[in-house]
DNA sequence: AAATTAATTGACAGTTTTGCTCAGGTATGT
DNA sequence: ACATACCTGAGCAAAACTGTCAATTAATTT
């Protein structure tokens, strides 16, 4: 039960992103080095987030990404989302319409129990609220 | 975000057993058949379970394995630590010290938050509510 | 128009984890 | 002794994970 590096790459770069931009475009390779995350792997992070509606991207000499909406309306579930690491804990409810075996699965409605457990609190927590946790310690440990 | 199969293979086969004891030892073999798990991966996990303190086992003919304790008392978060299904959705915080990186992670606190989740709902659950939900089940499409 | 910057894309490779088998062993009741 | 059934460790194929590399496209500045 493990939640990816990818998923995690993803949500640290999203914050990061939101931190260091007032409004301007952010640089994958600003935020690759602030992370530590390699630009490559950034890229292929982005192009997702950018499909799902999570930034925008502007080309270009002083281009590079954005938020494609308010921090606050960004949950970090819909980031979990785009890079398309599921957050179904079994295969079989992968599909929106369920899975068969609803009735012959004893264990069924544990594992549909925990999905719904995991979905709920992801989906509590937006961008904007861990960019201000971020915002925080930073200047705490600036002081 | 995946649930591995060993740990659904660890909760069917405890349901199994715990459906088909009536206080006498209940062999994988016979596990191995109704659920259509291979014997010799069940013996790796039954392995497991017994040094969780989920089931005892009798050995020689007749033998097989028991719950170790009333089902009541057995909690399904219990059963997947004992096949070593971390449930702790990232690396860094395996040790139950917690990891370093407490004050600079921004999204530390997502994960910890989403780990109780898991634990808290999994620890909610026990064999006893799995096993009558499976007998109802069993009734029902018998009648 | 040319050069520069930066996003975009696809292919692919190394490593780790997972899921499972095989080949033995050991203990216990009859 | 012998059958039964648990116990153990080695090993292996497939998948997933975590990236890298190479090449392209688009927009902006000069």
């Amino acid at each position: 039960m493990r939640m990816s590096t990818k998923a995690q790459y993803a949500v640290r770069a999203m914050v990061n992103l939101n931190l260091h931009s007032g409004g301007s475009p952010v640089t994958l390779r600003d935020i690759s080095l602030r992370e530590s995350i390699s630009l490559t792997y950034l890229e292929q992070l982005f192009v997702k987030l950018r499909r799902g509606n999570i930034v925008k991207s502007v080309r270009g000499p002083g281009g590079g990404y954005l938020l494609a909406r308010p921090a606050r309306e960004i949950q970090v579930d819909e980031i979990i989302d785009s890079v398309e690491e599921s957050l179904v804990p079994v295969s079989c409810m992968d599909q929106k319409n369920g899975c068969v075996c609803d009735d012959q699965c004893v264990t069924h409605n544990v594992w549909h129990g925990l999905a719904e457990r995991i979905r709920q609190f992801l989906a509590s927590i937006t961008l904007a609220d861990l960019t201000e946790e971020a915002q925080r310690k930073l200047t705490q440990s600036n002081s």
